[in-house]
DNA sequence: CTGCGAATGTGCGAATTCGTACACAAGCTA
DNA sequence: TAGCTTGTGTACGAATTCGCACATTCGCAG
């Protein structure tokens, strides 16, 4: 059951992976006028009418490393719908604690705050791994939703799918070790790359799990005398993916089973 | 600050603890024709014309404590928006292992993958402390929210407020000790509540909590010796909120916040 | 008033994580 | 190649929490 979660998702992941070949950089207007040849599930799988709702306003972006999409109780001026990189939505307490909440990828958007008619957000949005993406104003997005009952639908359904991710999060957070939830973080950020190595730092995972980066270190020389992956200097590997689901015990697949029961057309 | 947002969320409390009169029990059909006169925010601060959309198809229900109100992954029967009593929603993974990510109380309602076209979700809802409120079959908001842009806006906004609340759980979780988790939970049902003391054990705060029975024994004593609550067998009393609330560090106040903002009328 | 089950207080060793610190290694720049 | 910055491995005492266990106390039913 774990493993059927996991190939479905990754199909998901497959599909598109090849279509993002969009290489010339900062292309300023779209390009691709078929919908389905948008490496973003989301826009992908709208309708022809919805897609063309939004097509106007739609314009591709870069996603910086680094780069804050969104302020906390700042003004959401655009939603982003990413065809390649990750955005993560990090909490914050008013006492500048930070954690990472959720993560977004190629198979999402954020700007939740949009359709949900709150304007702002106390989250914030920063782009963990590089990418690109096409956003579109929030007055525009706006207006479609306004128009499309069905486009309205893709995108709540989207914030259900973010709702149970965070729900996971609250839940790991309290019942899991450091290796657990380490072992989750690199699964839900694999699911989300077009491969299986990424750049990353200690230091970068401590902050996004809250804990030391000491104990990040420790956790990761764990996973890798399980053979689980492979870590060089500023990079991990990783090598066995289901072995991974499986040591986290059950809180991995509850919200990738809910985005392919709402959103996976086709299947 | 924190006081600020304290008092504008407890004046919530004191606008509506005294309207909930209803002492008559189980009343099969809606008598108040005021909407306002229900002790439920979320409907009190509907329009008329909203209100009128839901009212045919409201009834009165008794939650009593422990009641299911919602099982995971089946099919969202009703909405509920409780006038009396808390609900909590409570995640789980494939290992049976729980925790409580958000609680609702009068201040808004339970069933939102309604309005997110989701149908079920992977959460279960649990009466956790007796009272009352309305329900509505969910084919009934659906249609409701269908015709009126204003009613979805006000349940999509109650959704944008749990979120927060659900990530500042996520983030807790992972940053602070038992005692200021503790803090924080008999916080945010003291708000919900309309005295300052109310029946709990160890036990179902261990399971709220996700530690151990005795961990929780351990951090209630502690609040005790710094006077800020009152154990006795079986319950809890709040004494000092303001100190519980400093004793949590930040993490409180922010999904209130939002819900002041989008959600509090008038003021 | 007595007995019983539920709720609570407490203890103990083990495991985990924390805070802090320091040494080493890798990769870039001059 | 030398030097510097950044990333990583490791150490150690302290604090927290865990798992488990057992004794006590409270409140209700008989």
């Amino acid at each position: 059951m774990c493993a059927k979660l996991n190939i479905s998702f990754a199909s998901i992941r497959a599909q598109t992976a090849e279509r993002h070949d969009a290489r010339a950089p900062n292309r300023p207007k779209l390009m691709d006028t078929q919908r389905a040849a948008i490496a973003n599930n989301l826009l992908a799988g709208l309708s022809e009418s919805d897609f063309l709702l939004l097509k106007p306003a739609l314009e591709w972006v870069d996603l910086n490393l680094g780069e804050i999409l969104h302020q906390p109780r700042e003004k959401l001026e655009f939603a982003y719908f990413p065809t390649a990189g990750i955005c993560s939505i990090i909490a914050e307490s008013a006492a500048a604690t930070k954690a990472e909440a959720g993560i977004v990828g190629r198979e999402g958007y954020i700007g939740w705050a949009i359709p949900l008619h709150a304007g702002s957000s106390p989250f914030q949005s920063v782009v963990q791994m590089q990418g690109r993406g096409l956003r579109i104003a929030a007055s525009a997005l706006q207006e479609a939703v306004r128009k499309s009952p069905s486009l309205s639908a893709t995108l709540l359904k989207f914030i259900q799918v973010v709702m149970v991710q965070i729900a996971q999060t609250a839940l790991v957070n309290s019942h899991n070790t450091i290796p657990q939830r380490l072992a989750r973080w690199l699964v839900m950020y694999r699911d989300r790359m077009d491969g299986p190595e990424f750049a990353i730092t200690h230091e970068f995972l401590s902050n996004m799990l809250g804990v030391r980066r000491a104990g990040v270190s420790e956790a990761l020389s764990k996973l890798e005398m399980k053979k689980t992956i492979r870590t060089t200097r500023g990079r991990i590997a990783i090598l066995d993916h289901s072995a991974l689901e499986k040591l986290i015990g059950g809180s991995y697949g509850v919200a990738e089973n809910e985005y392919r029961r709402l959103l996976s057309q086709g299947t």
